[in-house]
DNA sequence: CCTTGACCCTGAAGCCACTTCAGGCTTTTC
DNA sequence: GAAAAGCCTGAAGTGGCTTCAGGGTCAAGG
C-alpha cells in the first residue's frame, strides 16, 4: 500500500503521513525500488490511533507517551490515567472560559441592535471602555 | 513613558509589545536620543485595546480590523456587528466540540479504574477500538 | 573616572502541528 | 513517446508570540 491509498483510506492527508514520519510517530515504511514508501496494516493501525488521540485534543507529545506505554505491554497504565485525568481537566478549564466568553460576546453584541455610524456604535464605544475598566481592575 | 513601565501598567510583555509593533499594530513610538521608545497614552490606550480584543479570543488580524474602523468614524460599523456575530458562532461550536470531548474523555477514563498492566488496561483498549470503529465508519 | 546593574536595542530562531512550495523523479496510461 | 498522475526531498510559511545571542544606554556607587 502506498502512500496516496493510506492517505486516503484514513483521511490524513499524505504531507502530515510524511510529517509523523519524520517525528518518530510513524515507524519508517519499507520502499520499493523507485523509492516510494509502502506500508502495512500495522502503519494503518497506528496512524489511526495517532488520529483518534489527536481527536481527543491530546498533543502530539501525548501520544508519543501512549505509543511508548503501548510498547511496554508488561509495565503499569498510571501514566495514562495521569494523563487523561490532566486532560479532562483542561478541557474543563477550556470549557469554563468559553462559557464566560460567550457571555461576553453576547452582551456586547447587544449594544449595537441596527448598525449605526462607526462613531456612535455601542460595540465599539464598549470595547473601548472595557479595555479601559481592564486598567483599573489590573 | 519607556517600554518597560508600559509593559508593568499594561501586563504586557515587552516582547509582545515590540512584536505588535512589528505587526503595524500599534503606531511608531517616539524614541530617545539612545533610541529607547517613548510611549504616549495613546499607545496605553491602543495596547489595552488590543488586550482587551485577544481577551474576546479575537486574532490579531481581527484586531487590525477593528483599529481600521475605528480609524473611519463616520463609516458605518456592519463590519464590526458581522466580526461580533462570527466570532460568537465560532465559539458556539467550539462549546459543542468541547463538550463531546468532555463525554469521550470522561468514559474513557472510566475504562480503567484501578491502575492494572498496560496489556490489560481497559483505556488502552478503547483506545484501540474506538480507532478501528472509526476505520469502519469512514 | 570607572564600573556595576538595570534597562533597552536588533535580528534571528524556536514553539506546535501542520501546510505549502519549489523543483524534480517514477510509473501508468493513451 | 508523451502526458498525467503519483511520488520524492528539503525548505519555508502559518499565528502569536517567546527566547536567544550579542550588543548599546544610562543612573548610581566607589
Ligand atoms: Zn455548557
Ligand atoms: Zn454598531
Ligand atoms: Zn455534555
Ligand atoms: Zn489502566
Amino acid at each position: 500500500m502506498q502512500i496516496g491509498e493510506l492517505a486516503r483510506s484514513t483521511g490524513v492527508k499524505i504531507e502530515t503521513i510524511r510529517y509523523y514520519e519524520r517525528e518518530h510517530l510513524l515507524p519508517l515504511p519499507q520502499r520499493t525500488e523507485g523509492n516510494y514508501r509502502l506500508y502495512s496494516p500495522r502503519h494503518v493501525e497506528q496512524l489511526r490511533f495517532i488520529r483518534y488521540c489527536r481527536s481527543l485534543d491530546m498533543s502530539l507529545e501525548e501520544v508519543r507517551i501512549l505509543i511508548g506505554v503501548l510498547d511496554t505491554p508488561s509495565g503499569s497504565c498510571l501514566t495514562v490515567n495521569a494523563l487523561l485525568d490532566e486532560k479532562i481537566a483542561e478541557v474543563d478549564a477550556r470549557v469554563n472560559e468559553l462559557h464566560k466568553l460567550q457571555d461576553q460576546l453576547r452582551q456586547l453584541r447587544g449594544f449595537c441592535q441596527q448598525p449605526d455610524e462607526v462613531k456612535t456604535c455601542g460595540i465599539l464605544m464598549e470595547l473601548n471602555r472595557s479595555a479601559g475598566i481592564d486598567k483599573a481592575q489590573i
